[in-house]
DNA sequence: ACCGTAGCTGGCCGATCGGTCAGTTCTGAC
DNA sequence: GTCAGAACTGACCGATCGGCCAGCTACGGT
């Protein structure tokens, strides 16, 4: 339930995102965020019912994006999938960096949050394209390493300018794939 | 400094070990880690300094296995060093996938945390072997793939047996890389 | 001039955490 | 039996955290 938005509340979620994704959610304290935020801790709780609520909204666009892309791949039968899921994929990470970071820096919390109990589903699916609809364990590991490979990448500070990455990582997951590009 | 094993100590760094994969470390209480090992708070606290060193002591073998393995990789010229840079880290990752998953579910921490200080450099050498010695931002790039990916599939639950992981993961890194198997 | 309300704050609360300590129980050596 | 020390524990402490509340300020409508 996004209020009305207003300066000081983007300024609490720009905040807690560069903080969430540096230090973690637990890592991070509301005290913390109203420094950063340059406004007091009662604030923030003015703005958002809870801490909780924070990451809430920080981490709705990326969770709907993800449930909406996998979604669509299901229209996409057998091998057809797989090259579609990987660009999709590669640029939902590269476009929601943070928020991958902020996942991957406390996975086991953000497994059990409300927002994030698409994922699992999301990336089953995701998964299902990238292995080209094949059950097999060696589709599914695969799969399951083009997944944490790209989001790994993206959520690490590399040097290297978007375009490069985002080419790298398509060229890189389509051939652990099996599927090399001519 | 560990001090002479007694049943009581092993019984609580294999507590620990377990919440700490599932829950991540500061997710993880003394008192959970109490009732797991049957004891209470205090006697972890008589046979450890405290709750960091129990994390100390889990992830001090990873730590020097990894770093003894980067050290023996720097022999290795050019691409020589690719393949064993691959079996070695698939191997590391699949004996250590606890403590794997235990790392990776606080990364940002972890990599602040003595014990692990030298994990940046071994990486770095490592991945500087998985990329063949090249400079290249795609060489770059596509290793740090590799490490995620594996260190991933290997902290996920997935299903299937340890010697088609191994096989799968180290084949698939392989095609990652641009080196595909015969 | 008055008022309602949105925006914001300092101060406080209960819960939980990691850690300490005095004291008890167990056990093997003599 | 006695005693020393290792093993273990319940009770407690200070710090930190997320959250709550009474109240202040600024401002637009009437």
């Amino acid at each position: 339930m996004p209020r009305p938005p207003s300066a000081m509340r983007r300024q609490i979620l720009d905040a807690a995102l560069r903080l969430f994704a540096e230090h973690g959610f637990k890592g991070t304290s509301l005290h913390d965020i109203a420094v950063e935020a340059h406004c007091s801790k009662a604030s923030l709780l003015y703005h958002f019912a809870g801490k909780d609520a924070i990451l809430t909204e920080l981490l709705t666009p990326p969770a709907e994006s993800l449930t909406a892309m996998s979604e669509e791949l299901t229209a996409l039968r057998g091998e057809q999938a797989v090259e579609p899921a990987v660009t999709g994929y590669v640029g939902l990470a590269m476009r929601f960096h943070l928020e991958v970071k902020i996942i991957f820096a406390e996975l086991p919390d953000m497994l059990g949050h409300p927002v994030l109990a698409v994922i699992p589903r999301a990336v089953d699916q995701l998964a299902d394209a990238l292995a080209g609809r094949s059950r097999e364990p060696r589709a599914r590991i695969t799969a399951q390493m083009v997944i944490g490979g790209v989001a790994v990448t993206v959520a690490a500070d590399v040097d290297a300018d978007p375009g490069t990455m985002r080419t790298e990582m398509v060229q890189g997951a389509l051939r652990t794939l099996g599927r090399p590009t001519g």
